[in-house]
DNA sequence: CAAAGGTCCTGCTCGC
DNA sequence: TGCGAGCAGGACCTTT
């Protein structure tokens, strides 16, 4: 589910609530996600303030003045505000309850997410050194992606969906920016021009930029931390539009498995 | 039964 | 031959 906007609409949605807050309680109700949650949160945690709430990719960072929690959210993970009085449900696997009687609710059906905690710098954490640049910062430009493509074989759409090549960007905003950018997402990385890199570039920035102002993209079951639908579905040009019109030149749109993963793309307006 | 928005890990292949 | 990088496939889960 979350990809990048997503991350960040949820950090968004819940720094009001947790930022400047103390831990009353932390709460592990299903410690079986990617990997255990840390049975010591729940002593480490309680009268700890939270005081930084970032996001690295698609993880989440909550700064306190012992060490961070790093949360990712997986494929079908949510964070959400409840009260602490509320009951979790099933597949409510971690609650953060903050002085104020709110608390952060993780639920995660497939729990392929993750609770981490790290008393190091946490951009040194092993899951997220390797990392590479972030889509919407300066450093990730046409240049930068023109050289991560030399040499590669595999399927650009394949490479953007490389967190060690770009961070954030999932198999719905990979199809998304190659078609804005006019580049076919089975063609080989190491075949993209430099002007070819530029615009692809430029279009993921845009897409993830526009699909945050919408508050993400809600296909099944994404929900902002209020409990909201985003709206960027509605904005997508090709994911999940197999045979549907092209909004641009009205060829029907293709379906085809790349690397595993669907993908979906204009015939003729991609090359 | 297949597929779903993520990504780490393993083991293979390829090119120097 | 040996080594490292790149890459495909499997694994982790539940729901529709």
């Amino acid at each position: 589910m979350p990809e990048l906007p997503e991350v960040e609409t949820t950090r968004c949605g819940i720094s009001p609530y947790i930022l400047n807050h103390k831990v009353r309680a932390f709460n592990i109700w299903e410690p079986r996600l990617r990997w255990p949650v840390p049975t010591a949160l729940a002593k480490i945690l309680p009268g700890q303030r939270i005081d930084s709430i970032e996001r690295r990719a698609k993880y989440l960072l909550l700064g306190t003045g012992v060490g961070t929690l790093i949360i990712h959210l997986g494929m079908s993970g949510s964070l959400r505000i409840v009260t602490a009085e509320s009951a979790p449900q099933t597949h409510d696997h971690v609650d953060m309850i903050m002085d104020n009687g709110q608390g952060l609710r993780l639920r995660d059906p497939r729990r392929f997410g993750a609770v981490l905690w790290t008393a190091q710098d946490p951009y040194q954490h092993p899951l997220l050194r390797h990392i590479g640049p972030e889509p919407l910062a300066k450093a990730f430009r046409g240049n930068y992606l023109h050289s991560a493509c030399r040499k590669r074989r595999c399927a650009i759409k394949t490479l953007l969906m490389n967190a060690h090549v770009v961070a954030g960007v999932g198999n719905i905003y990979a199809s998304e920016a190659l078609y804005h950018a006019g580049i076919r997402p089975g063609r080989a990385a190491g075949r993209l021009s430099r002007q070819d890199c530029k615009a692809l570039a430029a279009a993921i920035k845009s897409t993830l930029k526009q699909a945050i102002r919408a508050g993400g993209t809600t296909l099944k079951d994404f929900t902002n931390s209020a409990g909201q639908a985003g709206y960027f579905s509605q904005s997508l040009r090709v994911y999940g539009r197999q045979d549907q019109p092209c909004g641009r030149c009205g060829h029907p749109i293709k379906r085809k498995i790349i690397a595993q993963r669907a993908s979906y793309y204009c015939p003729k307006c991609q090359s």
